[in-house]
DNA sequence: TTGAAAGCGCTAACAG
DNA sequence: CTGTTAGCGCTTTCAA
């Protein structure tokens, strides 16, 4: 491994020289600079960041801690943050915590301990603790779901949009749509469901609902049980796309047609929903922008003085329900 | 930040006796192994790994350097890798390279300078240049794709499997095969290419192919390009499952039925594949198991002693023909 | 404008 | 068994 001093000696000046005229301090003497650069360049040297971080106190890495790596909304986020991260020298650290609450501590750690340069988290609960990133000062921003802590957080408006969905389902002639959605603990899931329930309600529909994990058998579990009640609805909101796989897996399976028997819409764009026959209506989230967003926010804060009197940040981004085939009863 | 040096204050030891408590050397007094823990515990101390690392010149963090995070044959993937990982102590950075030549060398540069202990990639081309990390002596597993760097590697084998795949579709009736595969200089999408040219051949079929970037688009394009040729293929062989996205919406665009005007196959398990009417059948590679293995190898890797003589390992996976409705003609 | 030297937080000889 | 101390490779005062 070739070091600064190596590059120092090669180069016939000190450390400190080479430290500067890598680092394009305008102290050093034009011939010195091209004079190290050469040197390291011959020497094919490249700083070691872990020293540099060390030094600086500060390093070049964000954490990107998501709930669920399959779910298309949060790979379309991430290549958001990772581009803008690019963009401003930043390279990214993507976990994958499952909604798995110790999975989700186990990473936080790892973003303290590798001093972070700042965390985007899609929070697996409200109360996932980042205390000990706000004292080590890590800047955090949270996505999609909002959580106890005082941070910066991009979304969508998820309530309205459930509601806005449902009004849908009801005005293309469903009579007793159900609201599929995930954990009662997961904000997000409670937002569509009581968005829903809004609907539902003022349509004066009995609200039906299954909360399930956001896994696809999740899906499927729900539309058997739902398909079992006395009255049993005759068409879904679904709270995300990968448990609208399983939901459509379970109808398929039991030959239920969407866009005949039942009518679907569901959370989120996914490259096969078009593709499906009914193609399936959905609630688009900007997902790239939400992380492009989030990454701004970042970079704004991490490069903010340390005592920047500014509060959390709160920025919303519009879901837009796009009309396919599946919510509409067929001809 | 409460740092080491405070911890051996609180507790009343040395620094020494504080490194060695925390990190279980045998060597050091019950009474005072606790005593120290209660400090640490006290004071929330929380070792930096930066230094940490610094000191001990290796790290905890793997890089892994896919070509499509939204490829969800990746995305199961990194699961595996992740799961080990976790299991060894690792964290992982995930990199998306975007088949990118550029992106890739940056993050692999990235790799050099974080330190990290290995590397998992499936590099965007043969002749990817790891040799940086080579001289540093940072282990290196490719997956997917072979390189010709000497590194181990984990894949399955892809010209067997295509070749498989159309044997299949000639067997079920289909007269015309084509096959829409990756960029030429990609070793999986060469592979499989040459897997159905055999199959073609071997039938006394005339192989008709196209060369596509390895996104949706290309899939859609190479379909638009194949149906205009004057004797259009009646059938499809695809390379992976971003490609059959696009294919199948061309498909559907142009209003040919799949499995009634036109076969088709596709590289990889999807969880929409079974979804679609017709359902389509699929070669699945043992995505998770891929990673996992890669993991495994690279923790041997790491584990090993400097100067040991084993050269690079071939881990070479089963790839499974799951025969759905697509690739049948309809009665 | 440059160099010497201190030190980021930690681990690992080396002494005792 | 414990403490003292020398670094890991780099940046950044502080002097010259």
């Amino acid at each position: 491994m070739v070091k600064i001093r190596d590059v120092a000696l090669h180069a016939g000046v000190s450390v400190a020289t080479v430290s500067r005229a890598l680092n394009n301090y305008s102290t050093v003497a034009p011939e010195l600079v091209s004079r190290v650069r050469d040197s390291a360049e011959k020497l094919g040297y490249r700083p070691n960041a872990l020293a540099r971080s060390l030094r600086r106190q500060t390093t070049r890495v964000w954490s990107l801690i998501v709930t669920d790596i399959d779910n298309p909304f949060y790979t379309a986020l991430a290549r958001g943050v990772e581009d803008i991260a690019r963009d401003s020298g930043y390279s990214v650290l993507l976990c994958n915590s499952d909604e798995d609450a110790v999975r989700e501590r186990d990473y936080l750690q790892v973003a303290e301990q590798e001093q972070a340069a700042g965390v985007i988290i899609a929070p697996s609960g409200r109360d996932t603790d980042v205390s000990r990133l706000i004292a080590a000062r890590i800047p955090i921003v949270a996505i999609d779901r909002t959580m106890t802590a005082d941070v910066d957080i991009v979304r969508t408006n998820s309530g309205l949009a459930a509601r806005a969905a449902t009004e849908h389902l009801l005005a293309a002639g469903w009579r007793h749509p159900a609201c599929i959605t995930g954990p009662a603990d997961s904000e997000t899931a409670e937002d569509r469901y009581r968005g829903y329930r809004e609907a539902a309600l003022a349509a004066g529909v009995e609200p039906l609902a299954r909360h399930v994990p956001f896994h696809s058998d999740g899906g499927t579990e729900a539309v058997a049980e739902l398909l079992g009640e006395d009255d049993p609805p005759d068409s879904f909101f679904v709270a995300n796309s990968v448990l609208a796989l399983g939901v459509l897996d379970e109808l398929r399976r039991r030959k239920v047609a969407v866009g005949a028997d039942v009518g679907l819409v569901m959370f989120d764009e996914a490259p096969w929903a078009p593709l499906l026959s009914p193609a399936i209506t959905v609630l688009t989230q900007p997902a790239y922008d939400i992380g492009a967003e989030a990454a701004r926010l970042l970079v704004a804060r991490i490069g903010a003085p340390e005592g920047a009197p500014h509060g959390p940040k709160e920025i919303v981004l519009p879901t837009t329900l796009v009309v396919r085939e599946s919510s509409q009863r067929a001809v």
